[in-house]
DNA sequence: GCAGTCACG
DNA sequence: ACGTACGTGACTGCC
């Protein structure tokens, strides 16, 4: 009934201090063509650079080395060069971006506090084998991360063990081959690549090898011959064809072979391998420098979980890597496959009462909770790991899932309760996801893939077997259950423990229910608008045509340009990176000066928008057995802790034109139902009042005065009892914005359309009349500078770290976020209370009404007609009361048969329906 | 896979 | 003198 799978070894012996060598030359190379276009803003290419950087952040965190060296080529002659002219005359030349990025990699190696070895007359992979063999020797288990395949010859099981890491596709797409895998890939023992080489020939190399024998005839010959010597030596032995071509080539292959043998044995001076790289790190203000002076920004906010890290592990502690290797996370399971045997694994696993982690099997690999299949489950504690197939689990395993007094750790709850929940099983009793936490810790990271956590927060190395994915799974669960207690520490430290257990852990089973329920899309309505679209389009695309003198392609910008500017010689504003921009303020301008074509081309872009964005997109993602398009609200993508929507974006559907707006026609609720829609009125500027304790600013809203006449009043001194006129009031609106959002005179200059100098002047009146926001902004900027991030109310975190930067444009950016953050963060917070609130009020009151979707400051719901008013009122109060300020939160509550109709709901005050508060 | 554009709050 | 608003996601064209 058990089937143990007994530990397996990999090959690492704990004890063994690790060494990585990055041949920088090959990843210099590789990463060139993997990741093209990437430069600075002045246009210096920094592709290869970035790759080589991105491998060398992912190795430190994920391999966490005890010595780390970077080999470069030297630039002298080396002695492939005297054995053979041809060789590296015929070679490809180094790309011309490729060359100037050599030195920017010595320095980022230095800057990491990584040795660089580059030796007269030596190439970099003859330094990478000589160090390899060195470290080997000195008990050392080596890693050599490259994109040269010829590396594989250097991999050793036996004594180091030697392993290499190479670059498959884009950066950090790596495989690591230990003898096993080579033999696997290549049919060959590591020593015998060499001898593949030499019949395979290189053709980047311009070295044909022996033509008429690839890579399977080569390595079925020398799993029989063993070397290229011994195969020559029998080469009567071999059919006609074969035997012809390699005594035509016979020279060649030897050649070649050398030539891909790589020296152990060249001088390398003096290497100090027991400089323990735990105990130096990077010099992080080095590192910072050189992002900023090549303009990585994403790798810039990288930083702070390295230097906190860093910094954890402090002087007097043991080098971390030392006590807590990187291990492959393989644990001991057991795959139970009936009843009986499930309930005494359970029995184990819940006797500890420790927090079980669960991983969920599915496919495909990128599924969203609506279309996962579910395959399996793994569950984990310490030590002790389990897999059970789906069709397999007992009631036994279903009721654990669903008990609430049984505690579990998940990574991506909102996946887990959705995928459960579509295969009838109410998840329950989760009181940990390592996906959200880790979200909460920096919120800048691109993703949160377990196999990251596991290797920046517990130091395993988690690999994903296809091949036999029981043990991968219960190795994820158990990954989970292990990253639990690290990332919970640094949740305390940091501030954030509540955030996670009052708001995102409760709230991703919200979304899942939301995301699960869909909205309802009329696609006949859809498809309709799209012929209409279509047929205005037709219109419009004769009129440009007939204006430029030719027919082209609207939607090419290039196109466009060249119409534009060059045969009609319109005057051209301003200049992207591909030349004269085209978009629609510099379209609106040439409207405004009477260029009919302008206005036009504007005209077809919003149609076409609407057209392939929503009219003919949506349609497709209704889902065929639900009838209804099912979102994804993202819960870890914004670096402010608000919502996205993805797949299809539900938060961006038209609503500011009148033609854009008719899209909002099919979003309907469903039979016999209606739309109930809530919003916050101009949540941001009331917690601007609130943060900035302006007296203004509060007042505004204690007396529920127009925000925007008030401050219109402020900076035009209209004296009371005189009118604001609606341009005034839409004037400083936009000054109102443009403050939360940090602009310049510039911005809001050409926003007014009025000077500079008017616009100028109109900020400082605002500033001088609410002297509470500049007070703030300073206190909220000093903090930035001091800490490293910026928070919110509710202690969400946002880390900036270049407002300290010495750049003076991404400097301003970073205040501008830094400004902005506090704000918009801590209305996402709010919202998400509300939502728990009314969540949960739902349940209480046992509505039928649904929450449908979430547009950061709205709420739209679904109900039966007979419900909308105590819908509505539930959901006012709960959303106003989500949060108490200093000033009140409004909220308006619209209903209709449609989103585009939703009209508003008087009176709501008045309805009963028994508060919860 | 990037760049440009544009939909939303 | 510089460059010019916060946060997203999707689509088209082009390499």
């Amino acid at each position: 009934m058990f089937r143990r799978v007994g530990l397996q070894h990999c090959g690492y012996n704990l004890h063994m201090p690790k060494l990585v060598i990055l041949d920088a030359n090959s990843l210099l190379y590789r990463g060139f063509f993997a990741m093209r276009y990437l430069s600075t803003s002045d246009r210096t290419p920094t592709n290869a650079v970035f790759a080589f950087v991105m491998m060398l952040l992912t190795i430190l965190e994920r391999e966490k080395p005890d010595a780390i060296f970077a080999a470069f080529d030297h630039p002298t002659p080396t002695f492939r060069h005297k054995e053979l002219a041809s060789y590296k005359a015929q070679r490809k030349p180094i790309p011309d971006d490729l060359k100037p990025q050599r030195q920017p990699a010595r320095d980022a190696a230095a800057a990491f506090n990584v040795p660089v070895i580059e030796v007269e007359g030596v190439e970099a992979d003859d330094a990478v084998g000589t160090l390899a063999e060195i470290a080997k020797n000195e008990g050392f288990e080596v890693l050599i991360v490259t994109g040269d395949g010829d590396a594989l010859q250097l991999v050793d099981d036996e004594q180091g063990p030697v392993k290499v890491m190479m670059m498959v596709k884009g950066v950090t797409d790596t495989v690591i081959y230990d003898e096993k895998a080579v033999r696997d890939r290549y049919g060959l023992d590591p020593s015998q690549i060499p001898d593949l080489k030499g019949i395979k020939g290189d053709a980047s190399d311009n070295l044909p090898g022996v033509p008429g024998i690839g890579e399977k005839g080569a390595s079925k010959l020398l799993g029989q011959y063993k070397t290229l010597e011994e195969l020559i030596y029998h080469v009567d032995e071999l059919p006609v064809k074969q035997r012809d071509a390699l005594i035509a080539h016979t020279d060649g292959a030897l050649l070649c072979k050398r030539l891909a043998t790589i020296l152990r044995d060249v001088p390398l001076g003096d290497i100090d391998l027991n400089d323990n790289y735990q105990e130096t790190g990077p010099d992080f203000a080095a590192v910072r420098a050189l992002f900023e002076k090549l303009e990585f920004h994403t790798l810039l906010r990288r930083l702070p979980g390295l230097e906190a890290a860093q910094r954890a592990k402090g002087g007097a502690a043991p080098p971390a890597a030392l006590t807590t290797p990187v291990t492959r996370s393989q644990i001991e399971h057991s795959v139970p496959t009936n009843a009986a045997a499930i309930d005494a694994m359970l029995a184990r696993f819940t006797a500890a009462n420790a927090p079980v982690g669960i991983q969920l099997h599915f496919t495909p690999a990128k599924a969203t909770l609506m279309d996962a299949s579910l395959k399996g489950v793994g569950l984990a504690i310490d030590g002790a790991g389990a897999y059970v197939d789906w069709s397999n689990v007992s009631p036994a395993l279903k009721a654990y899932l669903e008990d609430a007094s049984k505690p579990k750790t998940v990574h991506d709850l909102k996946f887990a309760a959705g995928v459960l929940g579509r295969n009838g099983v109410e998840l329950r009793g989760v009181t940990f996801d390592t996906h959200v936490a880790a979200y909460l810790l920096n919120a800048g990271r691109a993703g949160y893939p377990l196999r990251e956590l596991a290797a920046d927060f517990a130091g395993t190395e988690l690999l994903f077997d296809e091949d036999d994915p029981e043990s991968s799974v219960a190795d994820e669960a158990a990954a989970i259950a292990a990253l639990r207690e690290p990332l919970m520490a640094r949740l305390e430290s940091d501030g954030l423990a509540q955030l996670l257990f009052d708001i995102e852990l409760p709230l991703a089973v919200v979304l899942a229910r939301i995301e699960r329920t869909g909205v309802t899309v009329d696609g006949d309505i859809l498809k309709e608008a799209s012929k209409r679209l279509a047929e205005l389009m037709a219109g419009l695309e004769a009129e440009i045509y007939a204006i430029a003198g030719e027919e082209f392609a609207i939607g090419s910008t290039k196109k466009l340009q060249e119409i534009l500017f060059d045969k009609l010689k319109l005057p051209a504003g301003k200049k992207n990176k591909t030349g004269y921009s085209t978009g629609a303020e510099v379209l609106d301008d040439l409207a405004a000066k009477g260029h009919e074509i302008a206005s036009k081309i504007v005209a077809w872009r919003e149609l076409s928008k609407l057209k392939s964005t929503y009219a003919d997109a949506l349609p497709a993602l209704i889902n065929p057995e639900t009838g209804k398009v099912h979102t994804s609200l993202n819960q870890t993508a914004t670096s402010t802790g608000r919502l996205s929507s993805s797949n299809p974006n539900l938060q961006n559907i038209p609503i500011r034109t009148e033609v854009g707006r008719e899209i909002r026609k099919a979003f309907i609720a469903s039979p016999g139902c209606v739309l109930v829609s809530a919003d916050y009125s101009q949540i941001e500027l009331r917690l601007f009042a609130h943060m900035t304790h302006d007296p203004g600013l509060v007042q505004a809203f204690a007396a529920d005065d127009d925000i925007h006449s008030r401050t219109a009043r402020l900076i035009f001194k209209i004296p009371e009892g005189q009118p604001v006129t609606s341009d005034q009031r839409r004037q400083a609106k936009t000054i109102n914005f443009a403050v939360i959002y940090g602009a310049s005179a510039f911005r809001v200059s050409a926003e007014l359309g009025v000077s500079q100098a008017v616009a100028s002047e109109l900020i400082k009146t605002y500033l001088a009349s609410y002297p509470g926001v500049r007070e703030y902004l300073e206190k909220i900027l000093d903090d930035a500078r001091a800490k490293g991030f910026v928070h919110t109310m509710l202690g969400r975190r946002r880390y900036v770290p270049e407002v300290n930067s010495t750049n003076y444009q991404f400097r301003q950016a970073a205040e501008r976020e830094a400004a902005n953050m506090p704000v918009q963060g801590t209305s996402a917070d709010i919202i998400k209370l509300a939502m728990l609130k009314v969540d949960k009020a739902l349940t209480d009151q046992k509505l039928a009404a649904k929450m449908v979707l979430q547009v950061h400051d709205e709420l739209l719901f679904e109900c039966p007609e007979s419900e909308v008013r105590t819908l509505a009122a539930l959901v006012k109060e709960g959303m106003e009361s989500a949060f108490p300020l200093d000033v009140p939160l409004r909220v308006e509550a619209k209903s209709g048969r449609n989103w585009w109709e939703v009209t508003p709901l008087e009176d709501l005050d008045e309805v009963e329906f028994s508060p919860q508060s």
